[in-house]
DNA sequence: TGTACATCAGTGAACGCGCGTTCACTGATGTAC
DNA sequence: TGTACATCAGTGAACGCGCGTTCACTGATGTAC
């Protein structure tokens, strides 16, 4: 029983692989089992082998995909001036090339929403995601605001980030798409600048 | 032709209120013909009378979705000091109150990623709503740094608002949610405040 | 080592349900004489 | 002013399609002797 077991194996990676990518093109309700199952190179039918249902693959599928965004968003994060880190994830994430990368973007734009009208089931898994996210971005954020901890501000850069991506992608003039993804990056400096500052009063002011 | 034509557009008007409504709980595909027209108090036959496709009908929502968020937003902002006009409209947005707001809420949160994904043809009313929303929003703001001009300022904020609340309204966790929503709106002060100083490098503190 | 049987990952057709859309019909409002 | 007919907003059942799910079946892999 073994070439069987690794055969199952490599399906249910593939599974995962493929609604993973399909969420973020498509959302929960656009990615369908059947279109999931035939771009693992499978048919509809295997399905129900390896999830009890499509919303347990769903789970599944966020998991993953919020892993594999947090690797990508802060692969070698450390050659970077500590500084400038948590600048560097905000610029990756806001770019040009995530919001037009057909598959190796991230899917969270592409679910929240599904999430707080038709889908509320999946609500645990993207909280873990959020949280997750939050947790290792505050550790590469530097504060000096009291009010501000480096927590907050990662979830304020969080709510910054999923806003410009999921906006962006959503509009349809390439012009204003562009904008709203370079305002984002320069509010989110901004507001970085800001927090470095001591207590929000203007003091402090150090060369760029 | 009197009364007729007066039901009528009784009718039209209420469903168009009634699409709005539904957008915002329930998105695009979660807002279904029948249930709109039953909450306009009609029948589904109907439909079809007043809208030659329900992607008419939400195109049409969408529009007075956000001229209403826009009014609202902006009620009586000139009886705000000059200076916080744009932080006031940032905190209604970001509020609580806004986001549990179960039908005067905004209802873009809840269709921006079904654009990006399943409903692209709605994209120029999007456009249209934010492009819109933008320029108003531009007229109270401040700046004082070249790269970030009133427009684009404004455009960062609405990234912001967007991702906060929406973000908010996805997560089941009562305090992970409340947490975006008081990140989000510190997040926006902050880049208010940095922005108010020339250039961006921290010259001309000023007693907030 | 070979043969008969068991297991089980994957197949593909079918089912049920929800939703957008269509359509024959109803009844109140409006028009003609 | 009243009567017969026309119009048309709204009704509710039916249709078609997509999608999640089920199920009888296939064939390769594994086991027993």
């Amino acid at each position: 029983m073994n070439a069987k077991t690794e055969r199952k194996e490599r399906s249910h990676e593939s599974i995962i692989e493929a609604a993973s990518r399909l969420l973020q093109r498509k959302g929960i309700s656009g990615a369908g089992v059947a279109e999931v199952m035939h771009d693992a190179g499978l048919t509809v039918g295997g399905f129900y082998g390896h999830f009890t249902s499509k919303s347990v693959l769903v789970d599944t599928a966020i998991r993953r995909a919020g892993k594999k965004m947090r690797e990508r968003l802060f692969a070698r994060i450390e050659e970077k001036p500590e500084a400038d880190r948590s600048e560097v994830v905000l610029n990756r994430y806001l770019s040009a090339a995530h919001r037009d990368k057909g598959t190796l973007g991230c899917a969270l734009p592409a679910i929240v929403s599904d999430i707080a009208t038709t889908a509320p089931e999946h609500g645990n898994a993207l909280g873990e995601q959020i949280d997750a996210f939050a947790t290792e971005l505050s550790t590469h954020v530097r504060t000096a605001a009291a009010e501000l901890s480096p927590r907050v501000l990662a979830l304020g850069l969080i709510a910054l980030m999923h806003g410009g991506l999921s906006l962006s992608r959503a509009l349809k003039s390439r012009d204003l798409s562009d904008n709203v993804l370079r305002a984002a990056r320069l509010l989110g400096a901004s507001a970085l600048r800001d927090a470095r500052r001591s207590d929000g009063v203007g003091a402090n002011p150090e060369a760029r």
